[in-house]
RNA sequence: GCGGCUAUAGUUCAAUGGUAGAACACUGGGUUGUGGUCCCAGACACGAGGGUUCGAUCCCCUCUAGCCGCCCCA
């Protein structure tokens, strides 16, 4: 009977569940997401990235103005509404757009240049989900402005690179230059012209992209369309000689720190603001072995980025050469977890604190707070009473001891110290229960 | 936005046109204050809606969601 109506009751009240194309991190995976932030932010801070926390909601005409109207992005991809002012706001669809805004209204070019920042925080996109790629996803947005120098890109790139070495991760930058804005219309149209006479021969996207996005042309994975492109001129062939003359140079410098990197002339990005300097990084993750078969290799695009000399200036700030670089988290995380490198045990639990009887227990929170205080990493589980549980719970934790408050070792003011791994137990004053599992620990090692 | 595959407990998977099992995990127990093994017990699921049928978790349709490919990107 109780069964029947529990059952109705839950039809009734169906739980709510996750939007399409949202996630939650859980426990189990919060560690990693701490591990891969962490390891981040202390190698950005070390090369004097300072942080910058931005909002998530924006003007919908900074996305439009700086990603560029006809993008896939702002055409057909952001989350926008209008607030209840009537304005138009938007979901931001990535970072660096309120970067730059941030950099322009607080008057950053009046501090000294570059000025280098990061920030990470959720970004939006309404896309149809697909493993690594979510509506709501999180970004780690770098950015350095006021250098046009060849070292400014090859600083941010390697800065990349450092952060997948730290991680375990075995990446390749894959860089092009898709040179100044002159020089690329240059190109496109050499390219039409080379692509007219074989138009009947393209697949139907194709065709749309002439008009539409004409350096896509080159990215299509249809056979028939790859064979056509082969003899295609390319970008790299055509950069004005400045943009070439950077492009060179970054590389000489990614050479020389050994940085490691493939040419990639089909590198275009959906992005109307870059210039010059494009870049992917691309991760080798290696997928377990299902049965039966091999273990496979995929690749995976953790981040990308590339130079935006323009964006300043479209905002409406003064001219301010600028590159930068975002990576998916969710992509460096989910990478990161098929390497061997595992998290650190450095924050593994010690000890763990059982408590027996009433009037013991309410005496744990004061020892539990003793030996935390004084960096002991202890756990407990306060609402336990049975001696079973608890010790079931610190083999589970895989504490070193067990600290054990009875009825009797409350009136005695002692306390009794478990080794766990033996289970030899002794019994020692509550005043210095400190010192003993100081002394005990460190001769564990 | 388009195409393909999938949808059963917390997880990984079974079986079945007559409403479901296992493993692991979880909770409790194997006497009174002692974990890692073992034994016992318990709670928890057919994604949603419609159709065919005497009857559907199973067949059909729609929706929703996930995965993969396209597109695009982080």
């Amino acid at each position: 009977m109780a069964d029947i109506a529990s059952k109705k009751r839950k039809r009734a009240s169906k739980t709510p569940e996750l939007l399409r194309g949202f996630r939650d991190v859980i426990q189990e995976e919060a560690p990693y997401w701490q591990h891969v932030q962490a390891s981040a932010t202390d190698l950005l801070l070390d090369y004097s990235y300072s942080e910058i926390q931005l909002p998530i909601l924006e003007a919908t005409s900074l996305f439009k103005r700086t990603i560029g109207e006809h993008t896939d992005i702002v055409s057909k991809e952001m989350f926008t509404f209008e607030d209840q002012g009537g304005d138009s706001i938007t979901l931001r669809p990535e970072l660096t757009a309120g970067m730059v805004r941030a950099y322009i209204e607080h008057g950053m070019f009046n501090r000294p240049q570059p000025v280098k920042m990061y920030s990470i925080g959720p970004a939006f996109r309404y896309e149809r989900p697909q493993a690594g790629r979510y509506r709501q996803f999180n970004q780690l947005s770098v950015e350095l402005f006021g250098d046009a120098q060849p070292v400014a890109d090859a600083e941010v790139i390697f800065i990349s690179y450092l952060l997948c070495k730290q991680l375990g991760l075995d990446v390749t930058i894959h860089i092009n230059s898709l040179g100044s804005s002159e020089s690329r219309e240059d190109y496109v149209q050499l390219l039409k012209e080379y692509i007219k006479p074989k138009r009947s021969l393209l697949c139907e996207d194709c065709k749309k992209r002439i008009t539409k996005n004409p350096l896509r042309l080159l990215d299509c994975k249809e056979e028939a369309c790859r064979a056509l492109f082969i003899q295609a001129p390319l970008l790299v062939d055509n950069l004005d000689d400045e943009s070439k003359k950077h492009f060179v140079a970054v590389l000489e410098h990614l050479d020389e720190s050994e940085v490691p990197y493939e040419l990639d002339p089909y590198i275009v990005r959906g992005l109307d603001y870059y210039n010059r300097t494009a870049f992917e990084i691309v991760a080798s993750v290696t997928n377990d072995a299902v049965e039966g078969e091999e273990a496979t290799v995929t690749n995976l695009i953790v981040g990308g980025g590339g130079r935006y000399d323009g964006l300043v200036e479209i905002l409406g700030g003064r001219n301010t050469p600028a590159i930068g670089m975002a990576f998916g988290l969710e992509r460096l995380v989910s990478a990161f977890k098929k390497t061997k490198s595992g998290i650190s045990s450095e924050k593994k639990p010690q000890v763990f604190l059982a408590q027996l009887g009433e009037e013991a227990a309410k005496h744990a929170f004061t020892l539990f707070e003793t030996l935390r205080s004084n960096n002991i990493r202890v756990r407990a589980n306060f609402g336990k009473t049975g001696l079973k549980p608890q010790l079931e719970l610190a083999d589970k934790l895989g504490v070193v001891y067990t600290v054990i408050l009875g009825q009797k070792e409350l009136l005695d003011q002692t306390v009794i110290i478990r080794d766990m791994e033996n289970g030899i137990q002794e019994v020692v004053d509550l005043t210095k229960i400190v010192d003993e599992i100081k002394k005990r620990l460190k001769k564990g090692r």
